[in-house]
DNA sequence: GCAAAAGTGTTGGAGATACACCCATGA
DNA sequence: TCATGGGTGTATCTCCAACACTTTTGC
């Protein structure tokens, strides 16, 4: 037996924790991910990375995510979930950290807020034109956008990039962006309307020179779930 | 802004990381999970648990994982996943241990061997009768139960729960046993057939005073591959 | 010859796909 | 009146579920 396994089956080692949150958000129809500088105010050398810190010694992993999203973006109250946990033991070049990462979805009021007043510290790049990032950020977005791909398919956690009303067009849309492939008109709400998790509200929504759409909502509001 | 925010913003906090592994394997038609006694040698008294320990120092999290196993229960070279980190501060009562929780799948043979010379420190037990384990333990179960399920039905896991050769009707009560439902042969024959995925062997498996089986094989053996 | 598991095809229904035109509005 | 996106139905196909009897072997 290695002495290597001696130390690890008989100290407990500490280590740092981390969360980092892969924060989707649809804008101008495509998919965008929510960077900062990190460090934070380190200026134009500092790399972007994805919005994250170190779990306080009290905290919920889960709570540390929220909050440290919330602080270093304002972004509150979303949807949120864990994705995975990186822990290569070179990943962080000046010591141990092991990072459990999360993706978070926003709705586009919220990506609008943040897009039209971008920071230099804080802004939404396209996913298809990502820089280089901080340690493995790129990777763990990667993997953010399988996951969210995949829920797509078999969850109702699209309505989560959308206002709590919207129309079937602005839906599909989403699908489109996220898939990165057309989808029938007909089929795609025949498939959503069949689910039966959505209703008409009755109100329209004007938006150019052509015929108003119904506007929809989900019928239990926030709730994800899964379907098939 | 809160005390706590503070300092977990500011203070890298160091804390201890162990992996579990919840160990599936299937005996007698029931699924089963290995669990050890916590900590090992105490005895009677001592509560049962997942394999699991102390992340060491420079060790990568995934061979951390199939590294404890191997130590604590003399399985290695297995199908091995990250499964959810759980990190509620106060899941361990004496300090603050966060655990990244991983599933492994055993096949039949290895299972044998551990089951039928169980020690009083490792032994299967049946998913259907745990006792009170380790901290939440119970609840990390849980969670590896419905993944298996659900990968069942979108992957080529159940193969790993078999030896590299075996008949359809092995195959057909791995799925039996972990969905708790009855398949019909034919349809499910046809389903794994045509998945394209195994190719039979020429052999036969001679069982007992009835007709012979097929063995099949998986085509690219040891393989996790996506359906559907 | 009998008990026990292996092996094998067809049919009907549900759900998915393909496809094209009219509607309501603002300019 | 025209440009723009909203809204609708039908025919076909594919996949899945239901269902029962014959085969091969050991005893």
């Amino acid at each position: 037996m290695s002495t290597l396994t001696e130390l690890r089956s008989t100290a407990p080692w500490l280590v740092h924790v981390s969360t980092d949150i892969v924060v989707f958000g649809i804008w101008q129809d495509q998919l965008q991910v929510l960077l900062r500088r990190h460090p934070p105010r380190a200026g134009r050398d500092a790399p972007w990375a994805l919005p994250g810190g170190y779990v306080g010694p009290v905290e919920h992993l889960d709570r540390s995510a929220e909050h440290t999203l919330a602080q270093q973006t304002g972004i509150n109250d979303v949807y949120i979930e864990q994705l995975y946990t990186f822990g290569r033991p070179d990943r962080h070049p000046a010591s141990r950290v092991i990072t459990v990462a999360y993706f978070a979805l926003i709705p586009p009021q919220r990506v609008k807020d943040i897009s039209i007043r971008p920071t230099p510290e804080v802004r939404w790049y396209p996913i298809e034109c990502l820089p280089v990032l901080y340690l493995d950020h790129n990777e763990i977005i990667g993997l953010a956008r399988q996951r969210l791909i995949a829920k797509l398919n078999y969850s109702t956690i699209a309505f989560q990039l959308l206002a709590t009303e919207f129309t079937l067009s602005e839906l599909q849309r989403v699908y489109e962006t996220i898939m990165n492939e057309k989808a029938d008109k007909r089929n795609f709400r025949k498939r959503i309307l069949a689910l039966e998790c959505v209703e008409d509200t009755g109100k329209k929504f004007r938006h150019g020179c052509h015929r108003p759409a119904a506007l929809y909502r989900q019928k239990s509001p926030g709730v994800v779930q899964y379907i098939k």
